[in-house]
DNA sequence: GTTGGCATACCGACCGGTATGTCAGAAACC
DNA sequence: GGTTTCTGACATACCGGTCGGTATGCCAAC
């Protein structure tokens, strides 16, 4: 998934962050912040972020080591950061679809639906299509890290499928659906697609499966629902 | 995609009874191989290939670097093996599978489900639930790596696409679908939905996960042509 | 309105640890 | 005695992290 650009948001896990929202430094320390964030997301996405070395990223980012250890403890607090960041922008987009869905229609199928097209629509408006889930280039090396990254991105997948199949199971009761099913893994099925997808495409270098699987898991809603 | 057991990978034995393919120097030789392969898989899944030491894995095989550079080149070489290695086990486990539900049935959609159902017997057979797919961990680092690991991966996902596809369409063919769909984006959705079943159930500690959406994939199949 | 104090933001040489990779040769087996 | 297999000290490079120092802006005292 693509992380929905926070702006400027400072993020510690000290109590100085709260003076970062109030007083607002000089632009310049959370502009450098923001950059060295941006830059380490992407390589983190290309290399896995244990293989990324600060020097590659603090190149990029045209910062020296000496800015970098100002905004960050460690590289494990970087990690940290880099996560917190792309579970907020993960939950604001879920928050922001499912208003709009529910604005849309009130009928908890057809929500569903229009979730699934929003979602569309997302990938559609961003510039280039997304080229991975920070969380899943995470989870491929978790033993490094500590559990709470961990934790950070379970709360997100099971936010989504909270919203989901809460939404199919009153779908269900409603409409009645063709063939039993359980909502909670037709929700999970989402996020698996969508994670799945990233890597297939990734390793198929073919970008346009991302919306061909999503497209598929509508059918399915469709299909579970004997909607056209 | 889980490896599926090549065999012979005698670990820490001195099993020589099993005979090597074709090429085997010595026994010894090969006995070294192949325990520096299996462990360096294990650690490549949790820890991410960049990130593994040739030391960790080294120590955990009770082999020493000298050993190793024995039989590896270098580590980017250890990597083309492991990716070889595991590529060569799952195109063997689609061909011993597709061989089988060829065998069971002439009908291209029972043969479908009926692969889908001895992958989920091949899971249960296994002892542990897999715990990621070699290519996944390997997708989130290709950056370091030359682009024929991920060409090897590739042409894994695509034998299977073009397994699963060419007998979709052609129980499209004889059955007709409920709704128009396409062969090869229903194909890969086993591909997708197995790799997004890894990350998630990781990330959600949740190894059950992988086998529910393994039979909502057969339900989408099931929902595609009519059956039940 | 100049001065001095202080905080934020940043610089970059340097350090210790660890990583991959080398090499001369020993051990085991034909 | 030659080949395969392995040993382990060593070379080298890079990485994360430290640290003394600089630049700039703000504010209060004089």
């Amino acid at each position: 998934m693509l992380l929905a650009d926070l702006g400027p948001l400072a993020v510690t896990g000290t109590d100085r962050s709260v003076c970062y929202l109030e007083r607002m430094p000089t632009r310049k320390g959370t502009d450098t912040r923001d950059t060295i964030l941006a830059i380490a997301h992407r390589h983190a996405l290309r290399q896995g972020f244990a293989a990324a070395s600060l020097e590659g990223i603090l190149t990029e980012a045209g910062v020296t080591k000496g800015a970098f250890f100002h905004h960050f403890k460690s590289k494990g607090e970087l990690a940290h950061a880099l996560v917190e960041r792309y579970a907020r922008g993960e939950l604001q987009l879920l928050e922001e679809i499912t208003a709009r869905a529910e604005k849309l229609s009130r009928d908890p199928l057809q929500q569903v639906l229009l979730i699934i097209g929003l979602f569309d629509e997302f990938l559609d408006n961003q510039g280039a299509p997304p080229d991975g889930c920070l969380f899943a280039s995470f989870c491929y090396q978790d033993e490094l890290f500590s559990d709470e990254l961990r934790q950070m991105a379970a709360e997100t997948m099971l936010a989504w499928r909270k919203a989901l199949s809460g939404k199919l199971r009153a779908a269900a009761d409603r409409h009645g659906a063709r063939v039993p099913f359980n909502p909670d893994t037709v929700a999970d099925m989402f996020t698996t697609m969508l994670e799945g997808a990233f890597v297939v495409a990734r390793t198929l270098n073919a970008p346009h499966l991302l919306k061909e699987q999503l497209l598929e898991y509508r059918n399915h809603i469709e299909l579970l629902f004997d909607r056209e």
